[in-house]
RNA sequence: GGCGCCGUGGCCAAGUGGCUAAGGCAUCGGAUUGCAAAUCCGACAUCCCCGGUUCGAAUCCGGGCGGCGCCUCCA
């Protein structure tokens, strides 16, 4: 075989290669550029998150590399033909196309969902047959293939290198056999191509109508779209073998060149008991537990332990997406290194929701005290940019280190999980900034607020750090959008009660001030008092239920004392807000003027 | 049976030959707060067991115990 010439090292990046069972330096096949091949899903059916590891770890790959400096190009291949489509389009009685067409649209919105947005091109086999029938015949011009009655087999003992990824032999592959057993050479030759059975979906070639085995495609697109060499060739860890040995088989024996530098296999996700518990405190009348109990019958398969799949019923990926937000998903996966198992049950992604919150918390810190949005702020977009100048600054010198430390971890064959820590060391540090530079404190004084001008600055370079960092995982790169669909009355909503409740404050109410804040905490609601005002965290669907039967209890206990003025004044704001309270013998009600009179509460 | 991976505090998880074993969650103290929340400070592990190599090991080697993956479709 022909050896291809690489680039010199990356200074500082090694990359773990199943090939060689070791980290190597980071050299490219051509200089600055970096091709990535990973297999995508059979989408016979819907995703489930075991889909998502590959795809979340090559997104940060990718945004590391590009960091570095590297043009990258990545590739995601789809199968959209294989046994299990054909069953499932017959048993639904719709065409193989449609069966796929359906599903690769679920898998592309759930990968949206999770930030992944840095796939080039998605290649499809059924879109791939001339590469596919070219590279097949060229396999049997030259030997490494056979035609046997419709079907062609690739001979494995042809090919010496045969067994060199997964680390086994052609001999000890003899015992094998399978169906087709009468018709190959030897057990362990697999199909290039498969003849066509009676109405299955196929496609003209040299040996009759037939349609592609299932690895011969990757063999074709990979060379189409990256070449016969390219850089890293990645996938779950259950596909080295026989899929990526076979690919190896397949394009080197045809090239005659390696077919990828570096070999990547993730982890695999386990299901685990739910009931296996991993920290995280549950939110006092959370209705997080309550979704999840509810949803646990859909999610009977984590319950079972092992392995994750479709064939054990694995999915729902949308649903959990929408139970837990993509982005948790994403940092809960990166908190492991991709090359581990991970455990995944839905109180270990709240776990990790736990700590994207405090991030939360820091950006609004931010904006709170500078008047600035964290999204708005401009980071540097390589490594090299953002290599900053020496400070005698110690905070500056600190989250200078952090920074280190996080690229270092990601030159270690890209570990997240260290990187994340980094991430939190350097968020504590800019809170402590924060608090020993009092800059939460309102200042009337122009020079105190001069004196601020300094520590403000330092502020934005050390967010601007740490946007930076994130932006390498994927996280914290555009603001979210408000998706509550009642944010239009929770926001008025929240602002009446807030007001009520300072007022109850100045007046040393505190009874009523601390009911108030129990209240909103039992409907899912934070309030955290700050020097400027008090804020609250977003609630959910229910929450603005919650908040009118707070309205009412205090307007009642308003009247109860004869405080009028408590009472009109809670009743007349929400009349400006188009609520109207009903008095009844056996209560308060309240009904929506927008909706014409139709009653939303019980 | 063949090939391979893993076992770090209550839980999750970095670290793979040498400063005080990252970080997160939880817990317990303290600062702060009207009280909270948030934030900060502090406390909390000698790394599954045994043996070996070494001046020195969680980190290397051997053995054991335990968990898991692939060898059939699978990310």
């Amino acid at each position: 075989m022909d050896t291809v010439s690489l680039s010199e090292p990356h200074a500082s990046l090694r990359i773990y290669n199943t090939l060689s069972k070791r980290k190597e330096p980071f050299r490219t096949v051509q200089p600055g550029k970096v091709g990535i091949y990973l297999c995508g899903p059979t989408v016979y059916d819907k995703a489930h998150i075991g889909h998502m590891v590959g795809p979340v770890i090559f997104d940060c790959i990718k945004r590391y590399l590009t960091y570095c400096g590297y043009e990258v190009t990545w590739v995601v291949n789809i199968t959209d033909v294989d046994d299990k489509l054909i069953a499932k389009a017959r048993q639904r009685d719709i065409s193989m196309l449609e069966v796929a067409q359906e599903n690769i649209a679920d898998y592309q919105e759930n990968l949206a969902s999770l930030g992944v947005d840095q796939i080039n091109h998605f290649p499809r086999a059924t879109q791939c047959m001339d590469e596919i029938i070219g590279l097949i015949h060229s396999l049997v011009e030259q030997s490494f293939a056979y035609a046997s009655d419709g079907d062609v087999y690739f001979d494995v003992t042809k090919d010496t290198g045969y067994g060199k990824l997964s680390n086994r032999s052609v001999s000890d592959l003899q015992g094998e056999g399978g169906t087709t057993v009468g018709r190959k050479q030897n057990a362990a030759d697999f199909a290039l191509w498969k003849g066509a059975k009676p109405d299955e979906p196929s496609w003209e070639s040299p040996w009759g109508k037939g349609r592609p085995g299932w690895h011969i495609e990757c063999s074709a697109m990979s060379r189409r779209l990256l070449g016969k060499t390219f850089d890293i060739h990645g996938g779950g860890l259950d596909l080295v073998f026989p899929h990526h040995e076979n690919e190896i088989a397949q394009s080197e024996c045809c090239h005659s060149r390696p077919m990828a530098t570096y070999w990547a296999h993730n982890g695999l996700l386990r299901s685990s008991s739910q009931t296996g518990k991993v920290g995280g405190r549950s939110k006092p009348g959370s209705k997080l537990n309550k979704t999840s109990m509810a949803d646990s019958a859909a999610n009977a398969t984590a319950t079972e332990g092992g392995k994750m799949s479709r064939s054990k019923g694995a999915g729902g990926l949308a649903e959990l997406i929408a139970r837990q937000g993509g982005e948790r998903i994403r940092f809960f996966l990166l908190r492991t290194h991709y090359r581990s198992t991970v455990q995944f049950n839905e109180p270990a992604i709240e776990d990790a929701g736990i700590g994207l919150e405090s991030f939360y918390r820091l950006l609004k810190r931010y904006q709170r005290i500078t008047g600035n949005d964290f999204y708005d702020l401009v980071v540097p977009s390589t490594r090299t940019e953002g290599a900053s100048a020496a400070s005698d600054d110690p905070t500056l010198q600190a989250a200078s280190s952090c920074r280190d430390k996080f690229l270092a971890a990601m030159d270690d064959d890209f570990n997240t999980g260290g990187a994340i820590g980094e991430l939190f060391e350097l968020a504590k540090l800019i809170n402590k900034f924060c608090d020993e530079s009092g800059l939460d404190q309102e200042k009337g004084d122009p020079v105190e607020r001069h004196q601020d001008t300094a520590a403000l600055g330092k502020l934005r370079q050390l967010l601007t750090i740490w946007k930076e960092l994130a932006g390498i995982l994927g996280i914290f790169c555009q603001k979210p959008t408000a998706t509550n669909a009642t944010s239009d009355r929770f926001e008025p909503l929240m602002q009446l009660i807030v007001a009520l409740r300072a007022t109850a404050r100045a007046k040393k109410d505190f009874a009523t001030a601390d009911t108030i804040r129990e209240s909103l905490t039992s409907v899912g609601i934070t309030l955290e008092d700050r020097t400027g005002g008090s804020e609250w965290t977003a609630g959910d669907a229910n929450s603005i239920e919650g908040l009118m039967q707070l309205l009412i209890a205090l307007r009642a206990t308003a009247r109860a004392n004869k405080d009028f003025t408590t009472a009109d004044t809670i009743r007349n704001r929400l009349e400006e807000l188009g609520i109207m309270l009903e008095d009844r013998p056996s209560g308060t009600e309240w009904v929506q003027n927008a909706d014409c009179g139709m009653r939303i509460a019980e």
